[in-house]
RNA sequence: GUGGCUGUAGCUCAAUCGGUUAGAGCACCGGUCUGUGGCACCGGGGGUUGCGGGUUCAAUUCCCGUCAGCCACCCCA
């Protein structure tokens, strides 16, 4: 058997290039009404970029390697570096807030498994600039919109939202320290995949049963106006509950309030997040998360050295693809061959390609026989390469300027005068 | 990186208990067809049975290794 691809690495025929460009339009379709601005950067980019975010477990992930000129660079496994380095270099004199997405191809030196290779597509959309919530729900919007333009409804995918800050604030009213909190967050990521119990014990480890059982029953609140009567006089927490509560409100008028609930165990992992976070699943829970993101007010220092409030998410093609499949959502590809030219016999090849020519001057989408074949097998060919129209060439027509034009769906067919067709096209 | 399951034609599968030249359908190419497509019939190409080793008179079949795929873990995009 033939070397396939690299594992983890695809091979895109037509029909994965046709589901692949179904997606990437989708994407790009809806970016457009929500008035973003597409960018790109190298697939390559020098180790170093990633080390200063990620520490030195992720470097273990990347695909790296080292050049030619002994650099140490990697294929970038993430955009947000790539695109912090570009807002910070014109920081100045960008217009903000900035609305900017991508659709790199990114990598990961890893194991592959189901929605999960070592190389994808991911849709990354980004705002810069503005720190109200305004931006956040904005953001959010966009993910919605693009899976109900994929043709998703609120009852197939939810998106579960939560707010660091707020879930810092209910943990600390709960009594928890602050010398526990990157533990009870970690404990908190991994609620879900875990057992309730294994969880429950080690929170219990960690900050004490009182404590830990307060957590347990706030974490279980999913109404935000409940968590809002419930805190309104604890200053400290009803801050960010209000902020949620307006999150919320917006998301309605932006039309999408059924989409979305509140899930406070929505951490992101321990990453670079510091406000309002969100995921979107399948409410069949049967892939991985679709689309993950939030704010990062503090990345853009970090990594850029200019402090610009900043969010955004990323969206995959692996999940979305397996999704859309199980999900029979991607449109049949519209035949896409105009016309077949055909003659009766191989002394009209010259006037076949003749004719072909005007109606690729006519921006049409043309076919031929490159060799001789009988007529029947040139309209064999013609229905099998999804053609809508034949053109039949015949000694008797062609002397009066005329040729046949069979539609290939109806049967029909007529006789034109051969300028005639080409003049109305 | 760890563990489990699975590898026969482009695809889906077959091959008795380990036994002759590994078959079939679909797909592809051609013929019947000097002619107007999807049908029918006939023919053709396509295989180091993932790869390597072992056991055996004999391995697609049993054993070991390896590679690949799937799934889960780890971790995250």
């Amino acid at each position: 058997m033939a070397q396939g691809a690299l594992p983890g690495f695809r091979d895109f025929y037509p029909e994965q290039f046709a589901e692949r460009a179904y997606i990437m339009d989708v994407w790009r379709r809806v970016l457009r009404r929500y008035a973003f601005a597409e960018y790109d950067g190298p697939p390559l980019e020098p180790l170093d970029l990633y080390r200063k975010k990620s520490g030195d477990e992720l470097v273990g992930q990347l695909y790296s390697f080292t050049d030619k000129g002994d650099r140490q660079v990697a294929m970038r496994p993430e955009m947000t570096p790539t695109f912090a380095r570009m807002v910070a270099a014109r920081a100045n004199a960008l217009r903000k807030p900035v609305r900017w997405f991508s659709v790199p191809q990114l990598f990961r030196y890893e194991r592959q498994q189901k929605g999960r290779l070592r190389e994808h597509f991911q849709l990354n959309v980004d705002i810069v600039g503005e720190s109200a919530v305004t931006a956040d729900a904005e953001l959010l919007s966009i993910a919605l919109d693009i899976m109900r333009e994929l043709g998703f409804t609120s009852a197939g995918v939810k998106a579960r939202v939560s707010d660091r800050r707020l879930l810092q604030a209910l943990l600390t009213h709960a009594g928890a320290s602050e010398d526990a909190m990157p533990a009870v967050f970690a404990v908190i990521d991994k609620l879900g995949r875990e057992p309730a119990a294994l969880s429950r014990e080690k929170l219990d480890s960690i900050v004490g049963a009182d404590v830990s059982g307060r957590i347990d029953s706030f974490l279980a609140l999913e109404n935000i106006d409940v968590l809002s009567s419930a805190y309104e006089n604890i200053p400290e927490v009803a801050e960010h509950v209000e902020r949620m509560r307006k999150y919320f409100e917006y998301l309605h008028a932006l039309g999408f309030a059924d989409w979305v609930t509140l899930d406070l165990s929505i951490v992101r992992g321990l990453a670079y997040y510091t406000g309002i976070v969100f995921e979107l699943f399948d409410t069949a829970g049967e892939y991985r998360a679709i689309c993950g993101g939030g704010r990062y007010d503090t990345l853009l220092d970090t990594l850029g050295g200019v402090d610009l409030p900043a969010l955004g998410f990323g969206m995959g093609d692996v999940v979305v693809g397996e999704l859309l499949r199980s999900r029979a959502l991607i449109p049949a590809t519209a035949p896409r061959t105009d016309y077949w030219v055909a003659g009766e016999d191989e002394s009209l090849i010259s006037t076949v390609m003749s004719i072909a020519t005007q109606l690729r001057g006519r921006d049409k989408s043309v076919e031929y026989a490159l060799k001789p074949q009988q007529l029947s097998r040139q309209l064999r060919s013609a229905v099998a390469a999804g053609a809508s129209h034949a053109i039949l060439l015949k000694h008797a027509q062609l002397d009066a300027g005329e040729v046949t034009v069979r539609d290939l769906a109806e049967g029909t067919e007529r006789s034109v005068r051969l300028t005639e067709l080409i003049n109305s096209l």
